[in-house]
DNA sequence: TCAAAAATCAATCACTTTCAATCAAAAACA
DNA sequence: TGTTTTTGATTGAAAGTGATTGATTTTTGA
C-alpha cells in the first residue's frame, strides 16, 4: 500500500470514528506501528488530525479561547478536581447530560476517548467535548448572552426528546431549606428538567455554594446527589448528609 | 504504443482506481519504469494527476470538505463584500435564518445593532452575533465535528418550529444542471428545509462555486436567489440569470 | 495513595523501495 | 543519410520501512 493511500485511509477511519487507536490502524493498514506513528506525526504537522496518547483524534477549530477570566476564576483547582471525579463516574456507553457552567466544563477534558453520548445546553463546553472525541448533541433554543447557555421553550422541547443515564448539573446555591437554586428561572427550568430525565442526577458544587440561596429553585436537595470537595467543613458535610448523598472529593 | 495513447491509458486506469502504483502501470502498458515515470512527470505538469511516492493519484477532492481554516483564507475579501451586502438586505423586525459557514459568518458583523431575531445552525457564528447584540436562537441537534454545524433529526425538528422572513444559505456548488449542492447530505437537508421555511431565500456564493457540483443536492437554482460578486464572468452571469435572480455585488 | 507493571512514545539502525539524472541504443522523421 | 525524439538500463541519492532501544506516560493493584 502506498504511503499516500494509507494516510487517506487513516483519515477516513478517523472521520468515521472521531478517534482511532494506533493498534486499530496497524490492523486496518497492515503496516507496522512505526509506520503508523510516522504517518500520524506527518498528518498532524499538516494539521489534518490531532495526536493523542494511544492514537489520534479529529482536529477542531476552537470556538473561543479559554478566556483569562475563566482561568483566573475562583476555586479553579477545586472545580477541576470535582470535574475530574464527576468524569470518572461516567462509564462506557452512558448517555449523559452536562449542564452549562464553569464547574461542569472541567468535566469535559477528563472524558477523553470515552465511548459515550453527551447532550449539553452549554456552548462553552462544546469545543472541549469535540476535542476529546465525544459524540455531542446540543439543545436548541435561545442563546443567553453572557453565559452562552441555551434556554427557553426550544431548549426544553429539545431536552424532552432525550433520556439520560446520568446528568451533571451546576448550581449557584445549595441550601437545606431552599434546595438547589440558580439566578435565572429559565436556566432553573432546564436544570430541573434534565434532572427529571436522568436515572442518576449529580449537582457539582464547590464549598462556597453551600448555604447560599439564589432566586430560582431547581430541585430539593434529596432529588440529586452532590459532588463537592473536602474544602467543605466536616460539620457542614454531616449536616447535608441528612438530606442527600454527598460525594466528597480529595484535593491534591 | 504511442506516447499519447499510453498516457490516456494511464489516466483512464487512474480514474477507475483513484490511485495507481508504478509497477501496476508498467505491467498494463508494457513500457519500462523510466517511461512511466516520464509520463507521470508530464501529466502532473499538465495538472491531470498528482504524483505520490510510488505512483499517482487523482486530484479531485469534490467529496472532501476543505477544512475551516482553508475556507477562511480563500477569497475572504470577496466573501466579506458578499456578507456585507447580504446584511444590508435585513430590515428591522425581520426574523432571519443564517446558515453555518464562512461566507455567512461575515454577515454577522454587519448586522450590528439591528432589531432582529436570528436563528442559526452554526456554532461558528454565534459569538459574532452575540457580540453585535443580536437576539440569537440556535438549532438543536448533533454537532458535526470539523465544521461545527448542527445536523440530524434534532436540528430539523428545531427548524420546523420557526418561520423566517429571510434565509441566508451557504453552498459548495451552484450549477445549472445540478442546482445548489454541498458535500454532507445531513447539511443539505438543513439548508433545504431552511429555504422552505423562508419567504425569501438567498444563497451566498463566491465566483469559485459556480459550475461546481458536490455530493448532495440542496435545491434547484430557481428556488433561491443568488448573491455573488462581479468576479463572476459576465458571460456566466448571463447564463445563470436564465435560471434564477442574481445579485452581483461590486468589490471595492 | 504510591510504586510496580504495562503501554505508548521518539529516536535510531539496517534494509528496501522509489526517485531523478544520465547515457547510449532504438525508433521516427526528413 | 543524418538529426531528433523516444526509450530502457544504470546509478547514487532520497524516501520509506520494520525492528529495537530506552525514556515517558498511563494503568494497575496493593
Amino acid at each position: 500500500m502506498l504511503t499516500f493511500e494509507r494516510q487517506e485511509l487513516i483519515l477516513s477511519l478517523l472521520k468515521e470514528n472521531q478517534i482511532v487507536k494506533i493498534q486499530q490502524l496497524v490492523e486496518e493498514t497492515q503496516a507496522s506501528e512505526s509506520t503508523i506513528r510516522r504517518d500520524l506525526t506527518e498528518l498532524e504537522s499538516q494539521k489534518r488530525l490531532k495526536r493523542v496518547h494511544g492514537g489520534a483524534s479529529l482536529i477542531t477549530k476552537k470556538l473561543e479561547e479559554p478566556s483569562l477570566l475563566e482561568k483566573q476564576s475562583k476555586y479553579s483547582a477545586e472545580k477541576s478536581t470535582i470535574g475530574k471525579y464527576a468524569a470518572s463516574l461516567v462509564k462506557e456507553g452512558d448517555s449523559v447530560f452536562i449542564d452549562a457552567g464553569t464547574t461542569t466544563k472541567t468535566m469535559a477534558e477528563y472524558l477523553h476517548g470515552k465511548e459515550i453520548v453527551v447532550v449539553t445546553n452549554g456552548l462553552n463546553i462544546i469545543t472541549d467535548l469535540l476535542d476529546n472525541g465525544i459524540k455531542t448533541y446540543l439543545l436548541g433554543g435561545y442563546v443567553k448572552a453572557g453565559t452562552h447557555a441555551l434556554i427557553g421553550r426550544g431548549a426544553v422541547e429539545s431536552l424532552n426528546s432525550y433520556q439520560f443515564d446520568k446528568a451533571f448539573i451546576g448550581a449557584n446555591g445549595a441550601d437545606t431549606e431552599s434546595g438547589f437554586t440558580t439566578p435565572d428561572p429559565e436556566e432553573a427550568l432546564i436544570k430541573s428538567t434534565a434532572i427529571d430525565k436522568a436515572n442518576n442526577a449529580y449537582v457539582l458544587a464547590d464549598h462556597s455554594k453551600f448555604g447560599d440561596v439564589s432566586f430560582s429553585k431547581i430541585k430539593n436537595l434529596n432529588e440529586a446527589e452532590i459532588i463537592t470537595s473536602e474544602k467543605l467543613d466536616k460539620e457542614l458535610q454531616d449536616k447535608y448528609r441528612k438530606y442527600t448523598e454527598l460525594k466528597v472529593v480529595h484535593i491534591n
